[in-house]
DNA sequence: CTTGACTCTCCCCCTGGGGCAGCCCTTATA
DNA sequence: TATAAGGGCTGCCCCAGGGGGAGAGTCAAG
């Protein structure tokens, strides 16, 4: 019994252009080949390799070990060390894929929830805060490395974390070096880590005013807020608060004239 | 500031290569391109184009996906949609990868038993089997379709399996066609579903031979049994049994004169 | 001005095939 | 036995996402 290679591509279901592609590579060699016409002829022995070689590619062997394999092995107990090294190597992509779902499930969560609020509000408003549930990494140094902050609680409460970033500023006053802030991220729960801690963050009457634009205009927003608590005479609380409704993303950095932040400052009444 | 490809080449960690790559496939375009040495000079804002590349490259997007993202969109929200896809396939990757796992997984067990058993005994032996949980489905045809049956088992039972293929004959005599059989694979546990019946198959007291060579040559054997029986005038029960000690395997068919097939008849002592 | 380090374009390589052109071969039917 | 249709053959170009290298032109420091 022998087969042309369109009887052989329909019997195996595999494409006369692969089925020549594997005679040039050696895989799968026709049992004869007219030495005139170059025509190929298959028959039941290239059936079974035929089977094997599509049982390894939907393991997700390349054609090098495939052929490796096949001239290696002639029974399924010589082939248990690479079955169990494509083992290993599916497991570390199915890791890899996990990883990757879950970060994009994240950005996707947080966005959808920025979606919901098209507030904007550019005067200092009096409102209560509630109680929160919060991710904080605290820091000394410079206020531009707070995104580091952010990276390292991002990278162990990525999932469960459940509101916009935030800094609370501890320093009474504006300090260049050696400012004293924590970088924070509301969770729906968490335990302590490595230089994480989770824990409340009490509510309470605030000021409030929403910052437009890029980060380095903040201080006139700042000098906004502090002109209505002398106005009124209230006393602020530390640390205050920035929230980064609107800032750079995790893939694109956006376009600072739309970053919106809001000032919080909690007072005592 | 402006670098040169090689400088950012090192502040993007990607190679000049790819850089140059991206320029060609209008992903990352040089901000500068010197009119007559073809020099390519690149700025911040490039530094940013960069970074969104590369998380999105990380998220497994192909360069014309990018491609596609950076000319549309300029901010996080804006590549919802996308994102969402790009979540869906990477679940089935996942999903596909623990398929291909999980079968891998459960052939590496399966040799794995095999091996530990080099018995060969080519005589009739009395022994004791014990009871064992199986998984079976019963089938009424030509002997040679017991192999549907075995693929029906594997895939609903695949994980769980515990024990070497078996065809149970519940004929009293050899029939051609119409015959009426079960394969069968002992189980550590399983429910029945849809033509798989999952329960014990009692032990007892039984004849053994094992039959080295091809399925075709069987009756040699069975010959040999069947006169044993009759010159120990012993009463056998139905159904008997075929154990599949060494057949051909999942991924290679092997060699048929090295299949080994246990045929078990009980006995009433 | 020289020299060494960069950078340019162009071409070939990898994997696992798909598609097409131009020509030869087989097979069935008239 | 002639002929036409439908296979089969080789060879070339294409895809992604780059890597490697040749040969020529450029930039910057000494």
């Amino acid at each position: 019994m022998k087969f042309s290679i369109g009887e052989f591509s329909k019997i195996t279901s595999m494409s006369v252009k692969t089925l020549r592609l594997y005679h040039e590579k050696e895989i799968l060699i026709p049992s004869e080949v007219d030495e005139f016409t170059g025509y190929r002829y298959y028959n039941e022995a290239n059936y079974d390799t035929a089977r094997t070689v599509k049982i390894l590619k939907e393991f997700d062997f390349s054609l090098a070990e495939i052929k490796e394999v096949l001239d290696e092995c002639a029974d399924e107990s010589d082939i248990l060390t690479q079955l169990e090294e494509k083992l290993k190597t599916i497991e570390h992509k199915i890791h890899h894929y996990k990883e990757i779902s879950g970060s994009i499930r994240s950005i996707i969560n947080y966005e959808k929830e920025n979606k919901m609020k098209p507030e904007e509000n550019f005067e200092v408003e009096e409102k209560e805060v509630e109680t929160v549930l919060i991710a904080g990494h605290r820091m000394k140094g410079k206020y531009e490395d707070v995104g580091e902050g952010f990276k390292l609680i991002f990278k162990s409460m990525g999932s469960s974390m459940n509101g916009k970033p935030m800094t609370l500023y501890y320093d009474d006053e504006y300090k260049e070096e050696g400012a004293d802030f924590e970088a924070c991220v509301p969770v729906r729960k968490g335990k302590d880590v490595e230089g994480i801690s989770v824990r409340e963050l009490r509510g309470g009457n605030c000021l409030s005013l929403i910052h437009k634009g890029p980060y380095k205009n903040l201080s006139e927003s700042y000098k906004k807020i502090f002109g209505y608590v002398n106005d009124k005479g209230y006393k602020t609380k530390i640390p205050s608060r920035e929230i980064y409704i609107k800032g750079p993303g995790m893939i694109f950095k956006g376009n600072p004239k739309n970053y919106l932040t809001e000032i919080q400052l909690l007072i005592d009444k």
